[in-house]
RNA sequence: GCCGCGUUCGUCUAGUGGCCUAGGACACGGCCCUCUCAAGGCUGAGAUCAUCGGUUCGACUCCGAUACGCGGUACCA
């Protein structure tokens, strides 16, 4: 068999998009798969729409998610690698150039002088005569006098590719099978170099693909139609016909293809809420792909393993976010506490920015807190969890505080009670063992639910009424601070039922009995 | 319009002629655990395998038609 050679080739208009990810992905574990080369080449053609930010996004994302290429950009220190350079296109323009010339020199290709008006106006003629669209060929057999009279008008040409007619394109695509389309539906002839020289992409493509010397195309199911002309196009430069693996495509909710509008595509957002790389791609690989076990938590070296092309699915597959999140639960669960700690960092950092916390916890702090926390996390964005341990002043919510089954009177008395119990048992020890039986004994003899106790607690030193367990966020909290924010709440309490005071006995006998 | 591709629980999927009264996972419901939230365990509901016809002793699996969906059809990629 001949070398394997695969290619991602984004263009830099735009942030990683996650459907790019999912091709750079499969074309990362096919090649990894059967030890062929990954290649990243830029498609930065469009100068209008390229920008040096986008292929910097593009870049980091790629590395963010573990996908290594042997060929290209961004290897290292090197600003390319590989022997088949360069790898982005705008180096690669007196390339484009030399095939157009070599196919003009066949009479592969001519010079075109319709306007983009005219040619409007004729596809528009089409349609309202509910014919194909598809260039008439007004140029394709131009005289020597034709092409001087055009020049002579100031029109500047464009190159097209002659598609032969009457011609069943055929080939057996990886993924989905044999596949035949007749060269009368591609359009007529082909635009291969824009009027003012830029070369467009399927010639690019071709270009490339032949010179890189690509074994197999792998890529959105968005291409299968225009294959053909690639195949044209190869056969025409005298280059071999790589094989295809079209993979279906990514949808919206609605089963359109997934775009912006839509739903979330950019990968460095969902870095950004805190999903990991290793989920990611787990969640990626089997999005159109399974192993056909009931395997689902895989690194992506076990998915190279077992990856086949030709085992993948062929109809689209919605994006399903649950999925993803339950998946990088699964994978932060696994996560060894010095590397999650390190992930959190950033996480941090932003509350911090953003005001949202007072101070950075010590990696100490955040490992003692990991056996009650790691569980808690579905992504590392969730770490705001324990926010309200980093913040100086806590505000609290005097509804929360009192729980459903008792009123405040009784929040009030009980709070009292259980701050003087807690500041007993601190007094000797401040071990989450240490503090839980004396409160759970303060609730029998009082006759309450421990929950309801142990809800107003915890809404008095954290704020919220989902926290880790409730005595180990007393120990993460410490002594002196939970007694402070007890004592807080105790205050707002008592301001609460001050009018009511005088004519509500429960909160007298509860005031007797503190 | 024309061409191409697709169609199994809400979602991702297993299934390649009998193992399927269709399996797993996410999401959803219940129970257990339990101080809340998670995590975990058990469990429930959820798919006339798009429809119709054919081939076959037998079809989710093979063939055809239809419907619906999506993609392509640019001097975008």
């Amino acid at each position: 068999m001949t070398q394997v050679r695969v290619r991602i080739a984004p263009s830099p208009t735009g942030p990683l998009h996650l459907g790019t990810a999912r091709t750079a992905l499969f074309n990362f574990l096919f090649a990894r798969h059967v030890g062929g080369t990954f290649i990243f080449r830029l498609e930065d053609t469009d100068q209008a729409r390229s920008t040096e930010a986008f292929e910097l996004d593009i870049l980091e994302g790629m590395h963010w998610l573990g996908l290594t290429w042997d060929e290209g950009p961004g290897i290292g220190d090197e600003p390319e690698r590989g022997a088949y350079g360069p790898y982005r296109q705008m180096q690669r323009t007196d390339r484009y150039a030399a095939a157009a010339r070599r196919l003009l020199d066949e009479d592969k290709a001519y010079y075109c002088y319709c306007t983009p008006d005219e040619l409007d106006a004729e596809r528009k003629r089409q349609e309202a005569a509910h014919q194909p669209t598809r260039y008439n060929g007004r140029c394709a057999h131009l005289t020597a006098a034709e092409r001087a009279a055009f020049e002579a008008e100031g029109r500047k040409p464009v190159v097209r590719f002659r598609i032969p007619p009457g011609r069943t394109i055929a080939f057996d695509d990886i993924v989905r099978g044999h596949v035949e389309i007749d060269s009368d539906a591609l359009g007529g002839d082909l635009v291969i170099l824009r009027s003012d020289g830029t070369p467009l992409y399927h010639f690019t493509v071709a270009v490339d693909d032949a010179a890189m010397a690509i074994s197999h195309v792998i890529r959105g199911e968005d291409h299968l139609s225009n294959t053909p002309k690639h195949i044209l196009l190869f056969e025409a430069m005298g280059a071999p016909i790589p094989l295809f693996a079209h993979l279906p495509l990514i949808l919206n909710p609605d089963r359109t293809k997934m775009s912006k509008r839509k739903s979330q595509t950019a990968v460095a957002d969902y870095r950004a809420q805190g999903f990991i790389p290793e989920a990611f791609v787990n969640y990626l690989a089997l999005l159109g792909w399974s192993t056909g076990t009931e395997e689902e938590i895989l690194s992506i070296e076990e998915l190279a393993e077992r990856f086949d092309l030709a085992t993948v699915n062929r109809a689209g597959a919605i994006f399903d976010r649950n999925r993803l999140e339950w998946l990088n639960g699964q994978w932060i669960r696994r996560l060894e506490p010095s590397d999650l700690i390190d992930r959190l960092r950033p996480f941090l950092q932003s509350l911090a920015d953003a005001d949202r916390i007072d101070r950075l916890p010590s990696d100490d702090e955040i490992r003692a807190l990991l056996p009650v926390v790691q569980e808690r996390l579905p992504t590392l964005a969730s770490v705001e969890l324990i926010d309200f341990l980093f913040v100086r002043e806590l505000t609290v919510d005097p509804g929360l505080l009192v729980p459903k089954r008792w009123d405040a009177a009784t929040t009030l008395g009980a709070l009292s009670i259980a701050r003087d119990t807690i500041a007993e048992v601190g007094r000797v020890s401040w071990e989450a063992e240490e503090i839980e039986p004396p409160l759970r004994e303060l609730v029998t003899d009082r006759g309450w639910k421990a929950g309801d106790l142990f809800m107003a607690v915890r809404v008095a030193i954290t704020g919220k009424t989902a926290t880790p367990p409730l005595f180990d966020v007393m120990v993460a909290l410490g002594y002196e601070r939970t007694l402070e924010r007890l004592d807080k709440a105790v205050g707002m309490l008592e301001a609460l039922t001050e009018p009511v005071e005088n004519v509500s006995p429960a909160a007298r006998t509860i005031r007797q009995e503190g």
